[in-house]
RNA sequence: GGCCCCGUCGUCUAGUGGCCUAGGACAUCAGGUUUUCAUCCUGAAGAUCGCGGGUUCGAAUCCCGCCGGGGUCACCA
């Protein structure tokens, strides 16, 4: 049997890492097996719904890469795959429960709902539905209905049965019965709620794997319920551990958890946040190791998939994010840098190419080019402190001047020339490489931390190089 | 609070009764190479395996209790 898993991502704003990875493991999981991946969108609230999320969500898996099987932009054989263009299904099977005697409507009102909860939390009780509708006879019922009362349907659960799974990465889960309340299965506006939607949506387009965050643990047992209740074979259940936040509490929005494109902003290759979300949680013999989405789906297995939380780890991204941009073929790197760029960059063509091989084995972060090749802007200049501190000696400064000199008389300005100048001066003076070099790097590349000097120059250009110096020379 | 889950270096983790004087990686620190930085190489520090009891010849690994952390208890997903 083909394995089927899906993504199912609601449209209430733009998901961050940890929603992320769940997409990640789902699809890694498909793949390894030859499966198919899904994504469909569960846009049952809609208050909460965010304009433009939708989008967003789909951009977030093209940008790392996770190709979809089916969806509602690419089509397939059991959409549609959004949510509110099935609610005639949704409303088919709620009323079918009702029939069956499996379900029933409830008319309270969400004041009188919100009023027992808070008695029942007083009084140190469970906040459960009082089931006042459940007792409604047939006749009250239609009555109801036909004055045209606003309800919602309910499922009936039972009072006091265990239900357990073996869940394939947290083991067996028992949970009993009275701890759940009588879930809402179909809203009031219509809309059914995500425990209806899912398990109707699941055994429709036949997903065989349900792989989610274990904040759905909890509602895992409804779910069951409801399959017993359609009389459906239920799906295998695999709940991953949360991401944590610094604060060791779950990644969310309002903690400033930030989404894949927010990463992708600030400088990561979607590639290191593939090999970086695949390890919080994930873990294969060495947990350093790069590997690309291709070598993951091999690897990836649930088996290796730990229970406890991990804790988001912005080092480690970096560390992933500098080894992968090593590994990048220097005009991929090249092209990638480009959306970092403001449009009035100096350098184009083979000189920016050059600059990028230059840059290449010294990036953590993308946006490292922006610092690290300051020097290329004509109007640039070095810091006081910089200078003062470089360039504070006469003998330093003689020597300055005259490499300074030299170059003036520089024919065809290129790395090897210069070299010999700048190497020829250091000789003749009592000062060290590293002074000199120093003094010239301030001058010309007008930072302290730079790509190395003679190639940087040699791209620098002969003018702006000599300008740099007069203007370091003179400076006091 | 009820229910469910988790608890090994700062962090990610290996580890399923003896190979553990607990291994690796990221981060940190020190030394070496280097024109700066980064790389590279070498080394150091860092975990009484949450705590307390058992079981056993022997426990990070099994059992019990406690403590700590997280998740969840909506006409949200």
């Amino acid at each position: 049997m083909t394995v089927r898993v899906r993504f199912a991502p609601s449209p209430t704003g733009i998901p961050h890492i940890g929603n992320s990875r769940t997409a990640l493991f789902n699809w890694l999981f498909a793949k390894h097996h030859q499966g198919k991946f899904i994504v469909r969108i569960e846009d049952t609230d809609r208050k909460r719904l965010v304009p433009g999320s939708q989008e967003k969500i789909m951009e977030i898996l093209d940008v790392l890469g996770l190709k979809e099987d089916e969806s509602y932009r690419h089509g397939g054989p059991y959409g549609p795959y959004i949510q509110s263009q099935r609610l005639h299904l949704y409303q088919k099977y709620a009323h079918q429960l009702v029939e069956e005697g499996k379900a029933y409507y409830c008319f309270c009102s969400p004041e009188r709902l919100a009023k027992i909860r808070k008695e029942q939390q007083k009084k140190g009780l469970i906040p459960k539905y009082d089931r006042h509708c459940l007792h409604l006879s047939k006749d009250e019922v239609e009555e109801k209905l036909k004055g045209g009362q606003k309800y919602v349907i309910r499922l009936k659960v039972p009072d006091d049965k265990d239900i357990s799974w073996n869940d394939l990465i947290q083991g067996k889960i028992t949970i009993n019965t009275a701890n759940i309340d009588d879930q809402i299965l179909l809203k009031s506006d219509g809309y059914p709620t995500y425990h209806l939607a899912v398990v109707i949506d699941d055994h429709l387009m036949k997903i065989n794997y349900v792989l989610r965050g274990s904040e759905w643990i909890s509602s895992t047992p409804k779910h069951l319920l409801l399959y017993q209740a359609f009389g459906w074979q239920p799906p295998k259940f695999g709940h991953f551990p949360l991401i944590l936040g610094p604060d060791k509490s779950k990644l969310s929005k309002r903690h400033g958890a930030k989404s894949v494109l927010d990463y992708v902003d600030e400088g990561y290759l979607p590639e290191a946040l593939v090999n970086f979300m695949a390890f919080l949680g994930w873990n294969y013999e060495d947990n350093s190791a790069i590997l690309t989405l291709e070598e993951l789906v091999k690897l990836f297995d649930l088996d290796r998939i730990g229970k406890s939380n991990p804790i988001f780890d912005r080092q480690k991204l970096d560390y992933f994010n500098r080894e992968h941009i090593r590994r990048l073929p220097l005009t991929e790197l090249a092209k990638r840098l480009g959306k970092y760029l403001p449009a009035d960059y100096p350098l184009k063509g083979d000189k920016f190419n050059r600059l990028v091989e230059l840059c290449q084995p010294r990036m953590t972060n993308l946006k490292d080019f922006l610092s690290l090749t300051e020097f290329v802007y004509p109007q640039k200049t070095a810091e006081s402190k910089d200078l003062a501190k470089y360039l504070k000696t006469t003998e330093v400064r003689e020597v300055v001047k005259n490499i300074r000199q030299k170059l003036t008389q520089i024919k065809e300005w290129k790395v090897s020339s210069i070299k010999e100048v700048i190497e020829e001066e250091v000789e003749r003076s009592s000062l060290s490489r590293g002074k000199v070099f120093m003094a010239l790097r301030i001058a010309v590349l007008i930072r302290p931390v730079t790509p190395p000097l003679f190639e940087s120059i040699a791209l620098l250009g002969k003018e702006l190089t000599l300008r740099r110096l007069d203007i370091a020379l003179n400076w006091n």
